[in-house]
RNA sequence: GUGGCCGUAGCUCAAAGGUAGAGUCCGGGGUUGUGAUCCCCGUUGUUGUGGGUUCGAGUCCCAUCGGCCACCCCA
């Protein structure tokens, strides 16, 4: 029979050998059990959603996946109805505008599942055409405090400690502060997202090809210059916020932002984020569809060149397009897929558990299986994970499998031990072996493993 | 979508126009009931696909498909 190669798809390529599909659950556990902490609570919404609600804010239509059946005849087809989410933020704005009055607000909620992009992947990047996201949000109905946008680096702060990963910095800015400033530099309106973009790669690229963009945007040499200054400028967030209240430009959106980035840094330490762990940072722009105040950016202060691990902001308005009640909100996303392969590669990642079982009874004489079977019931029953070998297999092999998947005890006994009414317990690592009577395995193995961890 | 690089065993790669190989992995063995080392044996290929040049092509030419990288954008 001719075999199909076994091969996966462009960007549809993620899938780990177990021991790393561990590591990976490790990192999204630690990401739940953070966001729970905070009081964020767990929705999942469905990977399909209406073409009309995916595409309400518009532009995004050459990256999204349509469904459509194999069999389906051209005029089905045509008719698609549904495509794969490409982000958690437009389903969640589906979502609240549909169950308004259920919820209680402010709702908190967190969601980690999958989204799909037709982009082209960059496997060395972390970026896929699937891929996990993990985002919190938290949203008002009509008005929402500060004190969130202040709650939000805290949770990142967390985070981010929890994970031990090195040091990270939290950057912050605030968009109304953006729009005030190019609005002082006289930039019209509809070149604003092309500066915004330039200014974007201050990390990046040089200053030269900076200043060169932002004069092919029309802005005159020195206004250029003065503006790239101002956004590279990187002090401790109490001597920017002083600098930009010296430079006192008059317009709204500057007073309103200066006033909001004053105010949320000054709560975020009151929320006990420390000043080494978080910085006012104009340079970062971030999302220009969608956020309208404070905009968040984390990156990992000894690898710069795994970029963003972290971001978000604030939002006016979720559901426009879904409602005529105004829900303020702010989240942040994590790329976990990314963040996963960026950590793994640059390994600092602690390394998984081997099995989710620590001991495994082998099997010496097929004839004992009661007896193997009861050892392994009596180790469950004291929470001890164990796996019992059941295929017959000379002992090496058996022990060699242990070995191979990373147990950390082997019990193992036969006609010689029973008749003793003992069996032989061995450390893997150290390859001591004793006898220990069958009453007391599961006291022994549990001081065992408690030794190990220490 | 635009530009550059690359397709040989499951994986990493040799073979510079003349019989397709190595390492690794995997499987078996090294006499009674103990794994990571070592030794022996073994499986694996339409050289991505199609055409052309040649006595002869993995190698040269053309096309095509696939992959990687950069740009755009973003997680």
């Amino acid at each position: 029979m001719r075999k199909v190669r076994p091969a996966l798809l462009k960007g549809f390529d993620q899938e780990f050998l177990p021991q790393d599909q561990l590591q990976f659950d490790a990192l999204l556990d630690l990401i739940r059990r953070n966001f729970e902490r905070y009081g964020f609570l767990p929705i999942e919404t469905p990977s399909a959603e209406r073409i009309e609600v995916l595409t309400s804010k518009g532009g995004t239509e050459k990256e999204i996946y349509a469904l459509s059946r194999l069999a389906a005849p051209e005029d089905e087809e045509a008719a698609a109805k549904g495509a794969l989410r490409f982000d958690l933020t437009v389903p969640l704005a589906r979502y609240v505008a549909m169950r308004e009055r259920e919820l209680a607000f402010p709702f908190r909620r967190y969601q980690i599942q999958r989204v799909w992009r037709g982009e082209n992947p960059q496997v060395k990047r972390g970026r896929f055409r699937e891929f996990y996201q993990c985002d919190i949000d938290i949203i008002g109905r009509e008005t929402l405090s500060y004190l969130y946008e202040a709650e939000i680096p805290s949770v990142i702060y967390a985070m981010f400690k929890d994970m031990a990963i090195g040091e990270f910095c939290i950057r912050i800015n605030n968009r109304k502060l953006l729009k005030g400033i190019l609005q002082h530099f006289e930039v019209p309106e509809a070149r604003a997202s092309e500066v915004l973009r330039a200014l974007d790669k201050t990390a990046k690229e040089p200053e030269q090809a900076i200043l060169g963009e932002l004069g092919s945007q029309g802005m005159a040499a020195k206004a250029a210059a003065e503006l790239y200054r101002i956004i590279t400028a990187r002090r401790e967030s109490a001597e920017t916020l002083a600098l930009l209240t010296d430079l006192a430009y008059r317009n709204e959106s500057y007073t309103q932002g200066l006033d909001e980035l004053g105010k949320v840094t000054d709560a975020a330490r009151q929320f006990g984020v420390p000043d080494t762990a978080f910085a006012i940072d104009l340079s970062v722009v971030r999302g220009l569809d969608y956020y309208t105040g404070t905009i968040y950016e984390t990156t990992l202060s000894a690898h710069a060149d795994i970029g963003s691990i972290c971001s978000g902001g604030r939002y006016d308005d979720l559901a426009s397009y879904f409602s005529n009640t105004r829900l303020p909100g702010v989240g942040i996303s994590i790329g976990l897929s990314r963040l996963f392969a960026r950590l793994k590669e640059a390994n600092l990642l602690r390394p998984p558990p081997r099995t989710p079982a620590e001991v495994l009874v082998t099997m010496l004489d097929a004839d004992a299986l009661a007896r193997y079977l009861a050892i392994a019931a009596e180790l469950r029953e004291r929470d001890i994970n164990t796996e019992v070998y059941l295929e017959r297999a000379k002992i090496g092999k058996q022990f060699e499998y242990a070995s191979k998947k990373g147990f950390r005890i082997a019990i193992t006994a036969g006609a010689e031990e029973f008749g003793r009414g003992t069996v032989k317990v061995k450390d893997l690592a150290s390859q001591r072996e004793s006898d220990v009577p069958l009453g007391e395995v599961a006291a022994r193995v549990k001081q065992m493993l408690d030794e190990k961890v220490n």
